[in-house]
DNA sequence: CCTTTTACTGTACCTAAAGTATAGTTTTTT
DNA sequence: AAAAAACTATACTTTAGGTACAGTAAAAGG
């Protein structure tokens, strides 16, 4: 990696920071550069607009979200061989790694950037879509591969219910946010497993 | 009602529009006081900043919301007797409602301005709470009511499932708005309502 | 109908912050 | 040692929030 890499990861790390904290608009880039210790030729050296920063910054997060994800399913499958407790445990460590958070949850930059989205912005909003979509087959493939064992309760869609989870996600954060409670994620992640427990008549 | 206060509710319609298709940085206020046509002095004779405006707003968004659960609620009363039926009901009418919007839902300032808090604005952080705090009560009485005649199913705590709630309706907006789908936000709701009939051992 | 508030207009100006331009300098890589 | 990459420094433009304040039109009260 080159140095030119190094800085620019910098300015995202305290861009994420910032922008979760103050959110897009609050976050100047000259308050950024002064923290990154660069000038503002260096910043436009990196990033060519606070688009462009946004950008990256949506690219990194959901590449590091993939590899979280990823990271715990693949626990989960280590430790039990069923497709459902596969994911009935994924939710579990999920929501460990969720209350084992010294603070709470910074929040989701996909859902911070998705109302403070310019109609112009349209590369933005594409990315938005994209992250989002890679969760929902995540999630809906598990979803459909339990359900090739176990009987679906109702006619319930389970595309459905992949989208319920990361909805739970995204309103969690916000509920976080505004309560500043660091409890509501995880809780939230156990009652949506205890929904997936009922959907497919499993009770232990 | 005085002219002023025509409009400054004016104001706060198009800013309401504007926020939740632009966010909060993105409305300028040059261009609403050209959209409403009154000058610069107009405005911040209503508003004295910024931040006042999304006071205003949020007050607004607040108050209407309350008006439009209530008469959801009152409705559900009105047809059937029992709290476990009124409450499915009252889910049952607000998919309805939501499904019968003429295009995708706006999305919610709440969750639009929560992201864009600078810290600073501690008196629209303390609306936002006291708003979600309003709606968490009124779930929660209504669950607790249901509770007394209904036996749980689980040991699970049913501010929780309230919170479940409103954590689905913000999440489903930000689904909403990244899918452009118009179904998420009725689909969501029918399936909490599914949630909440398993949770209370009714199954029709 | 006249006076006092209320509800503005118009003008001018200040400041913060995004963004541009560009010449020069250091650092890293080849 | 040369070339490319990664910057600094300076200076300027534009946009937008916000202030200040004098003047004016319209509504409301007596």
């Amino acid at each position: 990696m080159g140095k030119g890499e190094q800085t620019k990861i910098r300015i995202l790390e305290l861009a994420e920071k910032a922008i979760l904290a103050n959110g897009f608009a609050g976050t100047s880039i000259e308050g950024l550069i002064e923290e990154a210790g660069i000038t503002k030729g260096g910043f436009f050296y990196h990033f060519k607009d606070k688009t462009h920063l946004i950008e990256c910054l949506m690219q990194r997060y959901i590449e590091n979200d993939n590899i979280f994800f990823d990271t715990l399913f693949n626990r989960a499958d280590d430790l039990v061989e069923d497709p459902l407790q596969q994911y009935l445990l994924f939710l579990k460590l999920f929501a460990e790694a969720m209350s084992e958070l010294p603070s709470t949850h910074p929040g989701c930059i996909i859902a911070s950037v998705c109302y403070a989205n310019k109609s112009y912005a349209q590369g933005v909003a594409d990315l938005n879509k994209e992250g989002m979509e890679t969760w929902r087959q995540l999630f809906h493939i598990r979803l459909q591969n339990i359900a090739q064992i176990y009987p679906v309760r109702t006619e319930i869609d389970l595309k459905k219910v992949a989208d319920a989870l990361i909805a739970i996600l995204e309103g969690a954060f916000v509920l976080t946010r505004v309560y500043q409670d660091k409890n509501i994620l995880p809780d939230q992640i156990l009652l949506h497993r205890d929904y997936v427990k009922y959907l497919f008549h499993s009770h232990n």
